[in-house]
DNA sequence: GAAAATCCGGAACACGTTTTCCTGATTGAA
DNA sequence: TTCAATCAGGAAAACGTGTTCCGGATTTTC
């Protein structure tokens, strides 16, 4: 009952295959210690043949390390943790490495039996990511971690985070750059870092250009088309909106067409964070910021096998972010 | 360099402390063995006082099993693959069981590296999943599987599906119970069997009350707003647009709207998915079928690990959808 | 032809746990 | 008091691999 099929071939089985002992197999399947190129060749042909292959749990066992990393996001159903996922699993893999996957649904609770669970696998190293901007506090365990997106609250652990600063600086670049000179900014809640980062720097890099406050609102189409209703009453000479999301921004292109506004004839619009279906659906699409969110998956995973590998980065590491220009700034 | 920290206590240690045998600690700390409550108890706080965690690599070595299950999905990017990935996650947790993931990205050669992979790890058993719900080849590995979303092409497999054809009954009978008689179907290519699924069963559902042919285009919104487009000209007493998918009624939804159209007073609007970005920002929300997916992964975990326990349950299970009914039908 | 160097492969152990078997001690019954 | 039955815990093996050490065989050198 337990086992269905024959049982998986082990080391002894191919080694006795080859007629040589087991040590002699391990040698030769690793490509280590000295032996004869035709008993190397011997000994992997009676592998092939037995269909063999190693049971990485001995492995394990033997080197020390699991070659496997935690994956501990806080809500895993947020599109921002996802690209990072799939990110990281893809560098890792390539390293023969798995990756176990813990959402902690952002129970504290689930958090410490996800951490026990992985300590006890002695996974080699573990990458904590969440759904926010704000620092989290670190998480204690014996083993390397890689904050990824949400850094930690230590400086001196290591996290790699997008460059909002920057990328919020691109878009209203680009805005200025092909003419505008009253640009309003349309964002997210306060109480979000994100939104406040961006919002700082569209500040500090419109300067004159910038028409009013920043305007915090919900991450929603609805706030989006309801802001440009208060904008046009305040600010008629408006000729550019940055907004905080592709949402919000999808929601000021719907509202300007529905009062005739032409995008971006009359009035340019960005948004922020690529995501596809917004950007592309919304009409015109969208001039956006991408995260690189994959790409900084990846990154985390990276830092992570060095750490693993005995030399740590610790410190903040900021990813750049790239502007993608649509329609909705550059017409048709 | 190998390990920073002190390194991690070991059952040993744990015995060493409490001054029993490995074996006694052992039995103490699974509640196995005949032993003396004090001396359970006398392990238990030496463990406490360690911070001792097994290692679960000696476990599994020893118990022939890894206590983790793989997870292989053609495209997690996918928004199908992700809520399933959780649904299964959380199920597993539940039992100790750790999932790791294996994105293949349609790429039948990182397939194969995957499966030699958990195959290597003696993973307990294997989800696969799939972005389509056409059937897909089955894997050759002497491991439980059981196929979530995508079926097997094997009969014989156990696959997890969502019943489409119930699906999509239940919104038309929705709109016919609110009095509807003339209603349309639009929903995606011919070639994607889920549109052809929902389009079989509205036709089969509605009887007279279907106008016209099943529309094919798209997924897209601006399939939806043309096919409004057709429809109005075609067929100018229509009451009622069943969808098959949210973005499309979100399509139709503005497209009614821009033209003057009423919804849902003069045509009422389902969509298929309650992907609630798109069913929440419609205008008007929309009513629309939750596949339940989350609930499909769980079910197909505990599947698995009945499986993994000695009883397959071999064949296809096709999980109910629920209709969620919001303003596109009902008004407000 | 003897001594040294080199090559090849095997025996044994380590990794950390669980489990089977076994022994000595305690208890109960006759 | 003796024998059997139960109890408490230890010794050893098993899981599957990698690695260290060591000895025998072959080749090289003088």
């Amino acid at each position: 009952m337990a086992s269905r099929g024959p049982a998986l071939p082990r080391i002894t089985d191919v080694a006795a295959l080859a007629g040589v002992s087991t040590s002699t197999a391990s040698k030769a399947l690793n490509d280590t210690g000295q032996l004869r190129e035709e008993t190397r060749e011997r000994v992997r042909r009676a592998a092939e043949q037995l269909g063999f292959t190693p049971d990485s749990r001995g492995r394990a066992l033997s080197s020390g390390r699991s070659f496997t990393v935690g994956l501990i996001t806080t809500d895993s159903s947020g599109r921002f943790s996802i690209p990072i996922m799939l990110g990281a699993e893809d560098a890792l893999s390539a390293g023969e490495m798995a990756l176990v996957l813990c959402d902690t649904r952002d129970d504290p609770l689930r958090e410490q039996h996800y951490l026990r669970s992985l300590v006890s696998r002695r996974v080699d190293g573990i990458i904590v990511t969440g759904r926010r901007t704000e620092p989290r506090a670190p998480i204690d365990v014996p083993i390397p971690v890689i904050y990824a997106f949400s850094p930690s609250t230590d400086p001196t652990d290591s996290s790699v985070v997008v460059d909002d600063h920057g990328g919020a600086a691109s878009t209203v670049r680009h805005l200025l750059s092909l003419g505008r000179q009253r640009i309003a900014h349309v964002t997210g809640p306060e109480s979000h870092q994100t939104a406040r980062d961006r919002a700082a720097a569209t500040i500090e890099t419109a300067g004159d250009a910038l028409a009013g406050e920043p305007m915090h609102g919900e991450w929603s189409e609805r706030w989006g088309r309801h802001a440009v209703d208060v904008l046009l009453r305040t600010t008629p000479d408006l000729d550019a909106i940055s907004c905080g999301s592709d949402q919000i921004a999808r929601g000021v292109c719907d509202r300007l067409r529905e009062l005739g506004r032409s995008v971006p004839d009359d009035i340019a619009v960005t948004g922020y964070d690529n995501w596809s279906v917004m950007a592309l659906s919304s009409r015109p699409p969208l001039t956006t910021v991408d995260l690189e969110l994959e790409e900084l998956g990846r990154r985390t995973a990276n830092l992570l096998l060095d750490a693993i590998a005995g030399s740590p980065h610790p410190g903040l590491l900021e990813m750049p972010t790239r502007l993608v220009t649509r329609e909705s700034t550059l017409g048709t």
